[in-house]
DNA sequence: GTCTATAGGTGGATAGAC
DNA sequence: GTCTATCCACCTATAGAC
C-alpha cells in the first residue's frame, strides 16, 4: 500500500460503485458482474483486488467506518474534557453519537446519504459474516457511549438504557433507510416533508432536516418515564413512573 | 379454496417454512430447494401452489397481514367509539397500533416472533416488488392511524407527527429485527435484558418485556419538545420548543 | 396434487496469457 | 494489474408422466 504509483483508482471505482449498488439491491441481489461492468473495470479485478464478493462488502464499510468511529470517540473525548469530570448531558451524548453519523450524509466526499442508507439496511442483514463484521467494528465505540449515558442518566437502571439506545439505534437506521419507504407509508414526497425548498442537492437537505427531527425523537425517548416493574424492581429505583 | 378435502396441509407447511428460512437467511438468500427439502415436499410445489418465488413471499405476508390489519382497525373503531367524538390520547392509538403487533409475538398461531422478526427485517429490502406490496397491504391502516394522531395532537404540524410515526415505526422494526444485534451491540445476553427467568417460552417472554419497554420509549419520542424551526415556521404553532 | 427430469440461465471464482 | 476463457455449482421455472 505504498509505492504503486497507479494505486490505480481501479480499487476506488469498484468501491464506490458497489457501495451503490449494495444500496440499491441489497448485497445478495448485486452481483459481481453488475459491479464490475458499472464500474467498468474486469471482472476478475473484484477479486484480484479484495478477494471475494464478502471481503469487498465489509471493504466497503471498513473505509467509512474507521473514520467514524474516530470522530465518535474524539467527540466524547472532547465533551468529556470540558466536563472535567462532570457526567455529561444526554443530549450532548445523543449530538456526539448520531449528529456525527448524519453530518456524513451531508458531505458526499464521506459516502453522503448512499452510505447512510446502505449501512441503515445492512444492519439488519441476516448473513453471519455481516453480523460478525459490525459486532467487531462497533464494539468499542457502542462500549464507550454505553458507559457515558450510564454515568449520565445515575438513577435509570442499566438495562433500560441499553434497550434504549437500541430502540434509538433502530429509530435512526430506519428513518436513514426508508427514506423511500416514507413516501409509501405517508403518502407525501420527502420534499413535502423537507419543508422549503432548497438550492441544495436533495439528500443533503434531507440529511440536515433529518437531524433536526431525528434528534427530538430520540431525546424524548431516552427521557421518557420509566415503564411500571412487576415483582421486585431494578435495584436503584422505586418503580413507578418518573421523569428521568 | 373449497372443496378439496386434503387442502393438504403442503401448502400450510411450505407457508410455515418459508416464513422461518426467509427469516434466518433473508428473502435472496434462501432457495426454492431449501424450503421445499425442509417442508418435505416436492420442488415442483411450490409453483404449483403459489406460482412463483416472489408470490409465496408475498403469501407468507398475506396470510398474517390481514389479520393484523383488521385488528388494528378494529382496535381504532372500538377506541373512538367509547371516545364518542372526542379526540383520543396519543397513548391510546400507540398502544392499538404497537401493542396490536406486539402481541403477535407472543402468539405462536400468529407467527410469533418469527413473523414479527421477518417482517422488521423485510420492510427495508429493496426489492422493487416487495415494497409495492407492503405499500399495498398498509397503505389503509398507516391513513387511519395518521389521522387519529392529527386530531390527538391538533397543536403538532401534520409533518411533524408523520415524521414521528416514522421513527416509532423504525424504532420498533429493529427492535424486533435485531435481538440478536442487540447482544452483539451491548454485549449483554437478552435473558439479561428480559429480568427474571421465566417458565415460558423465550421468544414470548421477550415479546412481553418489548412491549413494556418500547411503549414508554415511543410515546416520550411523540411527545417530545418540537425541534426549532429556521425561517417562517409552521402555521399552527409559534416555533421555539414546547412540551406537546 | 405430486413427482421426475430438465431446460435455460446466472452466480462466484480462478487459471493462465499478456 | 489486467484480461479472456472457462469451470461448475446452483438457481427458478416448467413440461409431462403418473
Amino acid at each position: 500500500m505504498s509505492d504503486q504509483k497507479t494505486t490505480s483508482d481501479t480499487r476506488e471505482r469498484i468501491l464506490d460503485v458497489a457501495e451503490r449498488l449494495f444500496m440499491d439491491n441489497g448485497y445478495e441481489a448485486t452481483s459481481m458482474r453488475a459491479i464490475t461492468s458499472a464500474a467498468e473495470v474486469n471482472l476478475a479485478a473484484v477479486n484480484y483486488h479484495f478477494g471475494s464478493k464478502e471481503a469487498l462488502l465489509c471493504e466497503v464499510f471498513r473505509r467509512r467506518l474507521t473514520w467514524l468511529n474516530e470522530q465518535r470517540l474524539q467527540a466524547l473525548d472532547k465533551l468529556e474534557a470540558q466536563a472535567a469530570g462532570a457526567p455529561l448531558k444526554p443530549s450532548q451524548i445523543l449530538e456526539a453519537f448520531f449528529g456525527t453519523l448524519l453530518r456524513m450524509g451531508e458531505d458526499p466526499s464521506l459516502g453522503g446519504m448512499t452510505f447512510l442508507r446502505l449501512l441503515g439496511r445492512t444492519l439488519t442483514e441476516p448473513a453471519e459474516f455481516i453480523r460478525t463484521f459490525f459486532a467487531g467494528e462497533y464494539a468499542q465505540v457502542i462500549d464507550r457511549y454505553k458507559r457515558a449515558l450510564f454515568r449520565a442518566l445515575p438513577d435509570v437502571p442499566k438495562a433500560e438504557i441499553v434497550w434504549r439506545l437500541h430502540f434509538m439505534l433502530g429509530a435512526m437506521s430506519y428513518a436513514i433507510a426508508g427514506t423511500d419507504v416514507l413516501q409509501v407509508v405517508t403518502g407525501c414526497e420527502v420534499g413535502d416533508l423537507a419543508g422549503e425548498a432548497s438550492c441544495d442537492d436533495p439528500d443533503t437537505v434531507l440529511a440536515r432536516r433529518l437531524a433536526e427531527r431525528l434528534m427530538p425523537f430520540l431525546l424524548g425517548g431516552l427521557r421518557a418515564p420509566l415503564p411500571q416493574f412487576h415483582e421486585e424492581a431494578n435495584k436503584q429505583k422505586e418503580p413507578s413512573s418518573k421523569t428521568v
